[in-house]
DNA sequence: ATCGCGGCTGCAATCGATTACATCAGAGCT
DNA sequence: AGCTCTGATGTAATCGATTGCAGCCGCGAT
């Protein structure tokens, strides 16, 4: 004989809510996850019984007995990096609809620890941002899994991305038309394939435009912008355009600029890579390669509920997500101030 | 008897590995978690065993026999926020470093699945980064909570927070030293904590000071900066400086001053409250209001720990994160083109 | 009257780990 | 020798839901 008292102390099982339809578990359980199955009357009796018993799942209980987690991992290098944000966003809403739950997780850690994140049961699937882990580590996880923005030619998942180089050149061919000559690309992480993808697109649209393009490091970070836009003022003559490979370095260029007395555009361009948020906003509002990351995060998610549902595996490749350039006020014409001389 | 074969394709259990190491599945067990209670030639071999099988946890049937999650929930009201992604990244480290997992959702959904996400058996605690949910909801789910950032009176949790009405005077303060007689407040949204306690701290510190204030409508979006410096534009006399309720408002104010030809902070001072990363690359940057977000959500990490950990329940209240004011370029002294009228 | 069938429902095994309790061997003590 | 005590290990119950199988009931067909 159960005491009121310990209904409302403990959580109620499926058993409880059993005894209170006076029916058994098996119909219980059945009558809350395939309706169908169960007679008209029974159902309405056992959801009367859910509601006075203030019955929830366990769902440690059930991802047991089914062997699965209804949870999705994403893995990205930096979580408090802006341009993950809206991905996440994204991402959570498609499996949060499908019922999923979310789980993140920082993915530079210990070799050890992050093996184990794609093997304990508590996920079904994984969405990696990050293409430099350890491929031994990735494909020895037998789950869905797809790579978003980011990829790994040894990593035997689908990736939805840009095309990376495509966008490069589009942005470097804004510049030719604008009449830039001599520009500079301020490129990402030496070993990073964005980085490697953007930089061979700049150098494709300046080879075939003509264009004189010079190479400065940088590692997508704001302070690798103030440091380029440093070595570009010593440099003479100086390239009238710069092409950053994200926007968070395009910022830094551009605030340094400001801080050596340099205005953007008048007396250079900048032009981003990305379309933050705050791309829009920035004075100048900059001029960059806008990255559907909404997007790139929603085919992802759908792609792997779709892998768990159907339970056919994932493509190998997918078609990359269309990209533009946006034009905003960090781009214009060559300043003029001095004919250019002659050489 | 077991196949190889079948070893490679099912996950190893448990069991697995107390047969490869010829000892009961509770020596196994034992070994894991609490390698102090077996003998140490038993325990070697153990540890053998489940190198050669390759075993791993299953976390589903572990949380299910402990009737615990090792994860965590943080729920936010919108998770592409740049705000939060610090705050996300402070308490995965914190988590991760605990073993526990990080479960994220969005906290604007339907009261039940809502509601559900506290109840589920998925999650140990939570973290709240929105005080605007259903307190019946909140209070509902009988887990360790913390509120960051924001807060609600009639949620039974403690919130770790900064001063916010302080702060907001401190902004103030400094403004009235550059020697603005004259300011305006941009608010957040009528019905947040965070607005109402800036509010009261802008007004504190005017009338403490002596200032004119006049408040301008906002809801913390960079739309409403640019609203709000419309309106700020057609008031005769010009308040001569801004205190914006968070920094993308300041960002909207700023923006909107460049397109009407005004510049920050010749022809006004803009203050903004939060320090994001863009603030200080921000053209001007941005004087503002530094909160401790990194700070923030590893505290509120960690006594969710505590409270796991001890099962002594969580303070009732904390201390408020100490916070500062960060001068950039953004405010100056009022501008003096034509010496103000008497009246 | 009997059989077969379909629709509901219940019984009990199952998912894989943890842990209370039992057992047992050996050490130490009287 | 007999007893207790301790440390290591095994046995089996347990967490809570799902699900294969079987049973029951009623109806229509033969």
């Amino acid at each position: 004989m159960t005491r009121p008292e310990d209904r409302s102390r403990r959580r109620p099982k499926i058993a409880d809510v059993a005894a209170t339809a006076g029916v058994s578990t098996a119909t219980v359980s059945r009558a809350l996850s395939n309706p169908g199955l169960v007679g008209e009357a029974t159902r309405a009796r056992v959801m009367d019984a859910v509601e006075v018993t203030g019955y929830r799942i366990n769902s440690a209980a059930r991802d047991l007995r089914q062997r699965r987690a209804r949870s999705l991992l994403i893995l990205a290098p930096n979580l408090s990096n802006t341009f993950f944000g809206t991905i996440f966003a994204a991402i959570q809403k498609v499996a949060g609809e499908a019922g999923l739950a979310v789980q993140i997780s920082d993915s530079r850690l210990e070799s050890s620890r992050l093996a184990t994140l794609g093997h304990d049961g508590r996920t079904d699937a994984i969405v990696l941002l990050d293409g430099a882990l350890d491929p031994e580590i990735v494909n020895g996880w037998r789950l869905p899994l797809v790579q978003l923005c980011e990829w790994n030619e040894d990593y035997d998942a689908p990736a939805i991305t840009i095309d990376n180089a495509a966008a490069a050149r589009l942005a470097v061919e804004h510049l030719a038309q604008l009449g830039h000559r001599r520009i500079v690309h301020v490129e990402g992480p030496p070993d990073n394939v964005l980085a490697i993808h953007r930089r061979a697109g700049a150098h494709a649209g300046a080879t075939a435009r003509g264009l004189e393009l010079t190479l400065l490091p940088g590692d997508f970070t704001m302070e690798s912008g103030e440091a380029a836009a440093r070595r570009w003022a010593a440099m003479t003559p100086r390239p009238t355009a710069v092409f950053c490979a994200s926007d968070e370095c395009a910022f830094g260029f551009i605030a340094e600029c400001a801080a050596m007395g340099l205005a953007v555009p008048a007396d250079v361009s900048v032009i981003g890579f990305d379309d933050v948020d705050f791309a829009g906003r920035f004075l100048p509002a900059l001029t960059t390669v806008h990255q559907p990351r909404a997007e790139i995060g929603r085919i992802g998610a759908e792609r792997l509920l779709a892998a768990l549902e159907g339970g056919r595996p994932l493509g190998p490749r997918a078609e990359p997500v269309p990209t533009r350039l946006v034009v905003r006020a960090s781009t214009a014409a060559p300043p003029t101030t001095s004919p250019r001389p002659k050489q």
